[in-house]
DNA sequence: GCGTTAAGGGAACTGTGGTGCCGATAAGAG
DNA sequence: CTCTTATCGGCACCACAGTTCCCTTAACGC
């Protein structure tokens, strides 16, 4: 059982990430545009302008690929809101969340990535994981909030977080209702109602 | 522009109803064994005892065989609580949830059938369409809380109603997170505690 | 630099998912 | 019961996603 190490693994550097970034640009690219039942290795291999046995070798599926991505985008943070209130952070998190939902690129490609993340058991893992990272950057604006008295001291961050997102996707994936700034500060103030009723 | 009646529809009794019964029978089995990437339409067709042809003529995509199976999912109804509190009807409600994401068959189904609705328009439709009937079943529970006073009479009862679900969906797409007893009663908590703030 | 070999890329091959064709069967109108 | 024709189903066909083979290029350890 000697481990074989997965090809890219070995050599990272120069040509073999040059090659990774222009397939996961790629690969957003499409997600985006046809979804994830539109990731065809082949296609990416030609938009991405490399050989497709190299996207075969080193992805091998779609789902890999998927994974691979969420991997890269768990990576960048973006920086939570500090205003000094619960209330204003939560919505200033609920409108980022709404915007990036009904941003037509990031929109679609959130989507294709979830359903990704429901055909295949790695990008599952991966999808998880990009937001765990997104909820532990947030739930600082909670901490800061019990600290200064807002919220009572059984409230758990990452739960009131999640709560702010979580009729938003609901509403994206679920219903299909509109998301607009409207449902945003709901689900902002939802959230934070059910805190201080220390329901969270 | 002589209008094209679809395949089925002309004379949907006798042998076609029989074919489709089978067809969504075994759509739904695979679906839920093996997610909606695993949905090929040949296999259908050997495990329904149907022909391969007929399967490709009537629905063509697996989408659309998952939009057919929402659609028919959707006429069956099940009937919401009745207990004389909503504390004890959201309750009810969100552990119905629950129970039902958690069992092995109708977890794995209802993420394969979210998984279609991201890849396929008209399986979102279906999708939207059966969550809003749905909903709509136990927003009667809001409805009576209202009339006794237990809820402010701005409260939208399918938002309400939605509220409860959104928690666990998202635990279940988005995190990953257990869905157990206790997530089903903090999210009825939580749902009931933001109602009553007037926060929906 | 140099040498080793990991990684990339071109081209030919193949299994199979999906289609077209056409005769067989039975739904539904009268 | 009879007739019309919608729908089913078997078979042959084909385009192409995914694999295999093997040569070329360039990482990176020394």
């Amino acid at each position: 059982m000697a481990a074989v190490p997965p090809p890219g693994a070995v050599r990272p550097g120069g040509r073999t990430a040059r090659v990774r970034e222009a397939v996961l640009q790629a690969a957003g690219d499409t997600l985006a545009e046809k979804g994830f039942s539109g990731l065809d290795l082949g296609d990416i291999a030609r938009l991405a302008d490399v050989g497709k046995t190299t996207v075969y070798r080193r992805w091998g599926t779609p789902g890999a690929l998927a994974a691979d991505l969420l991997k890269d985008m768990a990576e960048t943070s973006l920086p939570r809101a500090r205003n000094g209130s619960v209330a204003e952070d939560l919505r200033d998190n609920a409108r980022l969340v709404v915007k990036t939902l009904t941003d037509p690129r990031q929109g679609r490609l959130f989507k294709a990535l979830i359903a990704a993340s429901l055909c295949d058991e790695e990008a599952a893992r991966a999808l998880h994981r990009f937001y765990a990272v997104r909820i532990e950057e947030w739930s600082g604006c909670v901490t800061d909030a019990i600290g200064r008295g807002e919220l009572p001291s059984g409230a758990d961050p990452r739960r009131v977080i999640a709560a702010v997102s979580a009729p938003l996707y609901y509403a994206l994936l679920n219903t299909g209702e509109a998301l607009d700034e409207a449902a945003a500060d709901r689900a902002a103030a939802a959230a934070l109602a059910a805190a201080r009723a220390g329901a969270l």
